[in-house]
DNA sequence: CCGAATCCTCGACATAAGTCGGATTTACAG
DNA sequence: CTGTAAATCCGACTTATGTCGAGGATTCGG
């Protein structure tokens, strides 16, 4: 009998026993579409994995505005910081499509890694990669461009010169994760397109000018 | 004989015969001011533990633009992040003043931490600060403005209603942490005196008016 | 105590980014 | 198929932030 965390890279190096141990103290539950699963400043004393569908972490402004810090899809874990901190949370996650995810309680994954050093280095890889991805944030925000940064996730996420849009990747996402607003990035994106270096089409972008794309990421 | 390493509490919880094998595989290094220590998109394969002295965490843009992402004094640890991953740095690490520092081979770190839950629990945590300060940094950079940045910058870190500055707090070092230059941060500073709310004194802010100041840190 | 270098101050100007009103187009429920 | 809401597009305008040039103050080594 293969627990659904046999499959999940988090939980690979535990023997079966402690993944049904999990199984047993975690519990499912099911969001819809713009339901908030974690709120900025709660303190939820556990961790999250998803299980299906799509999720952001994102910050609010008083103002309106939006900053993303994260997507999660299948297989990603969240909120692991309230578990090794009794902070409140520092940002929300919202659901984008229907999402199912576990709830881990803190105490299930914090004697796990009392004795499972290879369970402790996982987490601690995973927090390093966190990092790693808001250092770069912090430089898109404050070192570059709009234009640069759009130009970087463009030449990032491509795939055979498309990039593929998930149905909730509006222009609003898309504006939220560059930390800008939706018209800022429509008119940098149609600019993209009058200098021939895009095609936005209905659920895709293709690339058509990759060099200069680049040269624009810096 | 005590180790200067059980002052510090990354290490605090380890017995003292591995507090001396560490001692033993740590090797000392002085830095004067202006001097790099870590520089990014190198390799280096351990961690630096801060001794005495201050550093910067730092990234560079193309422009010669700058963004402080930390700074680092006694008993602080960085490139921590170098030890669980091999990815080149993110980041540069550059002394302020005359700093020594002493360094860590990643080996040594990672065999303790199989051996000793409680060391992996203290990275853990550490980790889990940093990106909590890193994601206070992002939100600072995309949903703030430089006044309200430097209002909150101000009030966390006073004392007694005074701001004290370190040699090396420049208005040009203040700035590269705020994320911006010199001359916004010296134009922001003149009107928070213009408006009555600080006195900058030689190596002092005087906090003269708390309460609009933490209001405009929102 | 003196000179040079760094740091700070200041006004004028340039520009990236944000805001606003509104016109189209597309998606979707009924 | 149809009507309504959402998403996208677009130009004009405002504002926060960045840039430049230049002068004044402070610090520090010799």
């Amino acid at each position: 009998m293969n627990s659904i965390f046999s499959k999940v890279s988090y939980f690979s190096d535990l023997p079966s026993e402690d993944l049904l141990a999990i199984e047993k103290n975690a519990h499912k539950r099911v969001f819809k579409a713009e339901q908030m699963v974690v709120m900025e400043g709660d303190i939820s004393g556990g961790m999250y994995l998803v299980e299906s569908g799509w999720l952001k972490v994102s910050k609010l402004s008083v103002g309106g505005r939006e900053q993303v810090l994260n997507f999660l899809g299948p297989g990603d874990v969240f909120n692991a910081i309230a578990v090794f901190t009794d902070k409140p949370n520092q940002a929300s996650v919202i659901a984008l499509e229907k999402s199912s995810v576990w709830w881990i309680a803190r105490e299930t994954i914090s004697e796990l890694i009392q004795t499972h050093p290879a369970l402790a280095k996982r987490v601690i890889s995973d927090l390093a990669s966190r990092i790693q991805h808001l250092v770069n944030l912090v430089e898109d925000l404050s070192l570059r461009t709009i234009e640069s940064r759009l130009a970087r996730i463009l030449v990032e996420s491509m795939e055979e010169s498309t990039v593929k849009r998930h149905k909730w990747a509006t222009q609003n996402e898309m504006a939220a994760r560059l930390g800008t607003v939706p018209d800022v990035l429509n008119r940098t994106l149609r600019k993209f397109v009058d200098e021939g270096l895009i095609e936005v089409k209905r659920h895709q972008i293709r690339i058509l000018d990759l060099e200069t794309l680049k040269l624009k990421a810096e």
